[in-house]
DNA sequence: CATAATTCTTGACTCAGTCAAATAAAGGGG
DNA sequence: CCCCTTTATTTGACTGAGTCAAGAATTATG
C-alpha cells in the first residue's frame, strides 16, 4: 500500500490532490487540511481534526484553513471514510477516533485509565480473525475488530493515573 | 460458572436474592427485575431494560417494578457491572448494550444492516487473544474485546435490510 | 467565463449519558 | 415489630456527540 507515504508528507500538495480525484473527490482545501492533520496525529477525535486544523491553517502551511465547520468536518470525514482514505474506531467510552487507511489490518490497544490509544499490529497476517464460520448460521463477516482494554506503561507506573 | 443457570430462571426469587447479597448489593426490586429482564433477553439497550422491566412488572411477575427512572436504570447497570454480574458492550454506532456476565469469553458479531447482536464462542478458549506482547512497550491488557463486522443471514438475503 | 454539480455553513435539534440534591427503601439492632 | 443508619432511587437540569435540512459558496468542466 503506498497510501502511507502519500499522504505523509503533508507538505506535497499535488499528492494529496492526486488522491483526492483518484477516488473520485473534489480537491478542497478543508479536505487536505484533514488529510493532512491526520497524517501527522493518528486517532484524532473530531474535535482535535478540527484544531489541528486551524492551528495548521493559522501559521501559513500548504493547506491554509482557519477555520471549518463542525457539519463540515463530519462531512469531510465521513466522505474520506467512504472512499476508504480514512478510518474510524469507537472505543466504549470515547468520541469516534479517527486515523488514516494505511492497508494493513492493525487493531488498537487503549488504555483504561488515560484514554490513549496504541496501534497493535496484526499477528496474524493482512487479514486476522475474519472466521466466517465462528459466527455461524449464515453470518457474513467482512471485518474483524480487535480491542485491547489495560493499562499503559505510564499509568501502570504512575499509579495515580487519570490524564 | 453456574452464574447463567441462576438467573436464567427469573421466577425464582431466592436465587436472585442470593446473588445479590453474595455481590454486597441489597436486594431490591429494581435490581431483580433488570436481572430477570436481562436473563431472558441478551443484548438490551438501556432503554430497552427499562421497557422490559415495566412490562414484566405490568404481568405481575415475581419482580413486580412498574416504573424505574432513567437515572436508577443506569445506576443499577452500573451497580451489576462493577460487582461482575452483568457486562457491557458498546458497538460502533449503537447505545451501549447489556447482557449477564457468562463468565465464558464470547465476543460479538454485529450486522452491519440491522445492528442485531450474535453471541460467539471465543475459538481460543478461556481467555484467548490476550496477547500482552503484542500490544508492546509495557501495555498491560486484561481484556480483548473482539467484534466481527458482517451481514446476518436475514440482511443478505432479503437485500433491502435495515431494520 | 458561465454553468451545473458538489461542498460548506448555519442553526435548530435528537439521543445517550451524567451530576447533584432531595426522597425513599433495605436490613440490622433494640 | 419498630427505629435508625446506610444504601437506593427519583427528579430535573445539564453536557457532549452527532444529525438534519436548507441556503450560500466553491469546484471543475464545457
Amino acid at each position: 500500500m503506498t497510501l502511507y507515504t502519500q499522504v505523509a508528507y503533508p507538505g506535497r500538495m499535488a499528492d494529496l490532490v492526486a488522491l483526492l480525484r483518484d477516488k473520485g473527490l473534489r480537491s478542497t482545501p478543508h479536505r487536505r487540511a484533514v488529510l493532512s492533520a491526520l497524517a501527522q496525529n493518528p486517532h484524532l477525535t473530531v474535535a482535535q481534526v478540527g484544531e489541528e486544523v486551524t492551528r495548521a491553517g493559522s501559521s501559513g502551511g500548504p493547506s491554509a484553513v482557519t477555520e471549518l465547520s463542525r457539519q463540515g468536518l463530519y462531512n469531510v470525514l465521513e466522505d474520506l471514510r467512504r472512499v476508504g482514505l480514512v478510518r474510524s474506531i469507537e472505543p466504549a467510552g470515547s468520541p469516534a477516533l479517527f486515523e488514516l487507511q494505511h492497508g494493513d489490518n492493525h487493531h488498537h490497544a487503549v488504555c483504561r485509565s488515560c484514554g490513549s490509544v496504541r496501534d497493535v499490529p496484526c499477528a496474524v497476517g493482512d487479514t486476522p480473525c475474519l472466521e466466517p464460520s465462528a459466527a455461524g448460521d449464515g453470518f457474513v463477516v467482512d471485518e474483524a475488530e480487535v480491542v485491547w482494554w489495560g493499562l499503559c506503561a505510564g499509568c501502570r507506573d504512575g499509579g495515580r493515573a487519570d490524564a
